[in-house]
Order: C-alpha cells, then sequence, then structure tokens
DNA sequence: TAGATTGTTAATCGATTAACAATC
DNA sequence: TAGATTGTTAATCGATTAACAATC
C-alpha cells in the first residue's frame, strides 16, 4: 500500500480552489473547467488537473467540473465538512481582529476560547468574549478535545504557549508571532508574518528611480 | 549583462534570516554560521549558503559571519535601509490591528493614512489615525509618492481598491482580502488568507480517530 | 598547523508544463 | 459525428542537498 503522501504544495493549493469555486456557486454557475479556474487564479490549467488527480477523478471529458460536487470534494478532502473549535491566545488588538473575524465562523472554525495571562486582561469582556486564564487553557482543550490553535501573542510568550497547546493535544497551529516554532512530528504550524511580505516586496522596488 | 534574477522563493526567505539576525543581535552575539541559523530555522545550512551566495560573499571560511554586518547587508539587499510609507485601505476590526501593529514601525513601515468608503466612518478617530474617504487616497498616493499598500476591505471591494491604488502609483499590494488581483507586471502581490491556512492543516487532522 | 566553515559545483530531488489519447 | 476537456505521461524546468576545494 504506502500511497505517496500528496506534496505540501498541492494541499495548500486546495483551499483556493475551494475559494474559486464558491464564488462560482455564487454566481449561479453549475458547470466550470480547469482551464477557467487556471485563468480566475493566474495558474496553468495543467496544475489544476493535475493537482486535482492526486485525490481522483472528479471531471468529465468534454464538459469540465461540475462546480458544487467539486466544491464538496474538497471540502471532504480537507476535512473541513465540519465545524473546528479553535483556541485563541493573544487578547491584543491582533487578537480583537482574530476574534471576531468573521471568515472564520463562515468556514467553519469557531473560536471557542480567547486566552491572556495579564492578570489586567483576565475576566474582561472581549468582543463577544470574556478573556480567560492561559493557565486554563490545556483543561478546556483537553476537555473539548480542540485541535487547533492560533497564536498571536508577542514572539517572546509564543515558544511557551505553543508547547503548552502541543502538549494538551493542539496539533495545528496557526502562528501570528515572529519565531519559527520547533515542534514535534505530527504538529503542523503555518506561519503569518506581514512584515516579512512587505520586507519581500520591498526587494523589488526600483530604489534607483526614487 | 543581464545577471539572472534571483529566485523569489530564495528573496523570500531574506525577511526570515533577518529576524534570526535580529535575535542574535538582541542576544549579544557577534558571530553565527549558517549551521546555526538553519539549526534554529529548521532548514539546512546549505540552503542559507546556497541563497545568500545569490547576493554575494558575506562570509568568512573558517568563521563564519559578522552578525551585524550580515544584518545590515540583508536590509541594504531588501531595500529596508530607509523608512516606506504604506497606505492602509479598511477600516474595520482588522484594518485597526494593522493600523497600529508595532511590528510595521519597528520594521521601517510607516502607514500613513487609514481610509474606508463608508460615510459612517470617514472623519471618525480610529485609534492613533482619522478615517479619511478612500476617494482621497490617490491624490495622497501621487503627492507622497507611496509605493505600497495593504488592502483589508472585503472581498467584494478589494479589486477596485486594488485598481486604484495601482492606478496612483502602488506597486506593492498586501492583500488581506481571499481575492486573486490581477495586476500588471510590474505590481506585486502578497496574500494573506488564514482561513487558507487553517483548511490547508485541517488536511493533515486524523479524522478517524475522533 | 589543525580545525572549522565558507562558497560553489554537481547530483538529486521534486514541481510544473506540454502534449495527447481517452472519452464525454 | 465534431468539439471540448479530462486525466496522465513524459519532458522540462527549477530548487534543494551533498560534497569538497578553498581558505580563514
Amino acid at each position: 500500500m504506502a500511497d505517496k503522501p500528496v506534496p505540501d504544495i498541492v494541499v495548500g493549493r486546495l483551499p483556493v480552489y475551494l475559494r474559486i469555486l464558491n464564488y462560482l456557486i455564487d454566481e449561479g454557475r453549475y458547470i466550470t473547467s480547469s482551464q477557467e479556474l487556471g485563468d480566475r487564479l493566474g495558474i496553468s490549467s495543467a496544475q489544476i488537473r493535475k493537482d486535482l488527480s492526486h485525490f481522483g477523478e472528479f471531471g468529465k471529458q468534454g464538459t469540465g467540473y461540475d462546480v458544487k460536487y467539486l466544491r464538496d470534494q474538497l471540502q471532504n478532502i480537507l476535512h473541513i465538512n465540519r465545524r473546528w473549535p479553535v483556541v485563541l491566545v493573544g487578547a491584543g488588538d491582533l487578537g480583537h481582529a482574530l476574534a471576531h473575524y468573521r471568515r472564520f465562523q463562515d468556514a467553519g472554525f469557531d473560536i471557542v476560547g480567547v486566552f491572556d495571562n495579564d492578570p489586567e486582561k483576565i475576566g474582561q469582556q472581549f468582543g463577544r468574549y470574556v478573556i480567560q486564564d492561559v493557565a486554563t487553557m490545556p483543561g478546556i482543550i483537553e476537555e473539548q478535545n480542540i485541535k487547533m490553535g492560533i497564536i498571536a501573542v508577542p514572539p517572546a510568550a509564543a515558544i511557551e504557549v505553543a508547547k503548552a497547546m502541543i502538549k494538551a493535544g493542539i496539533v495545528s497551529i496557526l502562528n501570528y508571532a515572529p519565531v519559527t516554532l520547533m515542534v514535534p512530528l505530527g504538529v503542523r504550524v503555518q506561519y503569518i508574518d506581514p512584515v516579512a511580505h512587505l520586507q519581500h516586496m520591498a526587494y523589488y522596488q526600483n530604489v534607483d528611480e526614487d
């Protein structure tokens, strides 16, 4: 047996395909093609067909893909045909925006608790949430069998927070702190660092012409 | 001449190297090695040496790299040895967090204006900022020769906002809206989509064991 | 000098693209 | 049937890694 695992880079594109499919559904479309999907994403149709082929056959020759069917299949593949509870650590400005970010809800990710370690903040109302002591987080993760966590704390605290999350059972971490987390096998981390993106783009700024 | 351009994926790693170098400086370190940098990032030392070799020779055999020197060189390469003014569109929760995100300041990116199209919001205080009419944005971009913009508006509005930015002279866009922007040659877009990251990681969740 | 680490070359690995038979 | 588009194979392209001479 031992199927070769699907390349991670391919998995990472599925959410993007899913997004386009949802837009197509909103537009009332029933059928699409790898060509159309590629055009809307700025990638080749061949790549889309190749990517999908890792998971099965979803289209019909001469016709294309049934939009809703493909959407459902991608949701199954990604395990997002259900809701996922998520813990959030860090009750700052960023945490506030994340806690109330509509798209998490819409996509099936429910932030079930917001935690911080600042005694001034613990117990305070935080939009829809009440800020809880991060010390109580492990118990909640274990009781509710939560697998996903978001870190929105300063870099110095991020490593400890990640450790506590992992120890309690979290295996997927979305990390907004600009630190590389060393995690055991089986735990995934995705990083979001807007500063790195701006620095990356600054490289291409034509500084001579200024 | 026509030097081959440095691969974009290599450029994208420079900000990460820079981050580690800054941490090393904070720790009072003077010298480091590709081995140490790789260990702290979970990548191979060969990759670091190869990446740096695209830009020049920064180390000394037998010794390694002077931390501050390498840091300064990377800053020069990335054109971040100066401050960059940035416009921000979208005065929602996310915009609020971005407008006050310290790391932008620290890294030399100054948000010089926050814009929205909601008449209810225009003119309102927004933390340190006053929300301005997005219609006035192009004039400000042109007057101040601003090259970078951040989009934090709903998907439906993002395409128009990007168009206006680009027309006014923006060439680097950090886009938080979950839409692919079609941009002319010479304009760069970086996407941030936390939902896509969660969906990506959901793939690896072992759903059977639930 | 002996030890360490760079910068670079060549080998390997993996991802993307082109092309087309299959078939709806 | 003619036209269109898939799924897949093979070719191409590009990125990573291993290895080592150069040298501090």
